[in-house]
DNA sequence: CTTGACGAGTGTACGCCGTACACCTATGCT
DNA sequence: AGCATAGGTGTACGGCGTACACTCGTCAAG
């Protein structure tokens, strides 16, 4: 009885994808907080050291985590102009994010660009080129897009709070907060934001700089500073 | 001997201010990953659970750090126009932030906002009213400048990484990127955005937003969006 | 067939973290 | 004088990331 082929004895093996692919789905399912090594060993049955033979450190673990969704985001289409095709790019990886939503907060905490990052940057700035803006313009707009690249703008504040109804005596004190959650309101709502349509707010502010980059590149932007 | 005003056994007693003042030089001198409970209690040479009678957790004590950096930011001055009164408070803002740079951080990974913040953005919400912006338009202009009405963009990637020179084979991968950093490394610059002038593309993208909410409300503009 | 290198998974242990809980002690009011 | 209270202490627990030494199955070379 040498071999055991019957016996489930031998699991499949691990491999860094393998791994990568069981951190996405733990976050997903139970927040990023939730999301330690030794969770994820249990997740993979397997002794929490045994992740390091592949990746080096939880660092690693969460570079190649972000690696992963941004993978996911669609490629390049084709569009009629050069602002459809680049709000379109950002739009899935909207999709992406909101499918992933501890990306974003993963995203920022890097303190480096990983290699598909670097890629998609990339090809978001081959667009704009494309587009017929200046290599200086496109840099200045890919800094104002900032985030926004990739699909996502840092809500300031959790819009899905429990926070309850507003309550006369924040009003008081907060009155124009109160005067916007009142309009907000009227699609549902609550105080600092909540409730708001997340995606009309998104669109928003990406047209608005789209627009403005674009009449930029019409009148030959370019930048004053000198040396 | 039951008097010991002499003897310095008595140090000046805690209070949440000094708790809280600490804690934020601490997280200016080390870094806010350096700043632990314990770290914090040995700076104010009392041990680890005296914090605990000043602050619930440390939750709370980033909340409190969050809102002392935030009533650092100066308070309204009148200008000639609503724009220049929300440019030069967000401006005072973003110098805040510079001078804690672990703010930003802590900001975003707050859950709800806190009074002083709530504080800030009714005034913020204030300006833009007084400027003539609709309830409507001031929600989405509100949203459209997310963190920077706090003085920071995320920069998506830390903008002073010992990133070293470009290296030919990475300008091959990535040849956008790399014609950017070029263009940027006139004025000394390293690959992905490092070197570049920050404030720069803080106000170009801040005055391009703004000058996008002027020309929203001169047009009268309101949110096609009905119930 | 033996051997030995090697890659994958294991087990133990260390030092850090946040904080619950029981305790002490000086202060100041009744 | 008695006592409640607020502020500081000490101990302890469970969780974290991970260094380091190990075992064991596989497979190529001799």
């Amino acid at each position: 009885m040498t071999r055991q082929e019957a016996t489930p004895t031998h699991r499949t093996p691990l491999n860094k994808d393998r791994v990568l692919r069981a951190a996405v789905a733990l976050a997903d399912a139970t927040g990023i907080d939730a999301l330690s090594m030794r969770r994820l060993a249990q997740e993979l049955d397997v002794v929490p050291m045994a992740l390091y033979k592949h990746v080096a450190n939880k660092e690693e673990l969460l570079d190649g985590m972000v690696d992963t969704v941004v993978g996911e985001i669609d490629p390049l289409t084709a569009g009629p102009d050069w602002q459809s095709a680049v709000r379109g790019r950002i739009l899935s990886a909207r999709r992406v994010l909101l499918r992933h939503p501890w990306a974003a907060r993963v995203i920022e905490s890097r303190t480096g660009p990983t290699p598909a990052v670097l890629a998609y940057l990339d090809s978001m700035a081959g667009s704009f080129r494309d587009g017929g803006l200046s290599a200086d313009l496109t840099h200045h707009v890919m800094h104002a897009m900032g985030s926004r690249l990739l699909g996502f703008s840092q809500e300031l504040f959790d819009t899905s709070g429990p926070s309850g109804p507003p309550g006369p005596e924040l009003a008081a004190r907060y009155p124009h907060i109160a005067e916007l959650a009142a309009t907000a309101a009227h699609d549902g709502s609550s105080p600092v934001g909540g409730g708001c349509d997340d995606q009309f707010e998104f669109e928003f502010a990406l047209d608005l700089l789209l627009d403005g980059f674009e009449s930029l590149r019409c009148q030959g932007w370019t930048s004053a500073r000198k040396a």
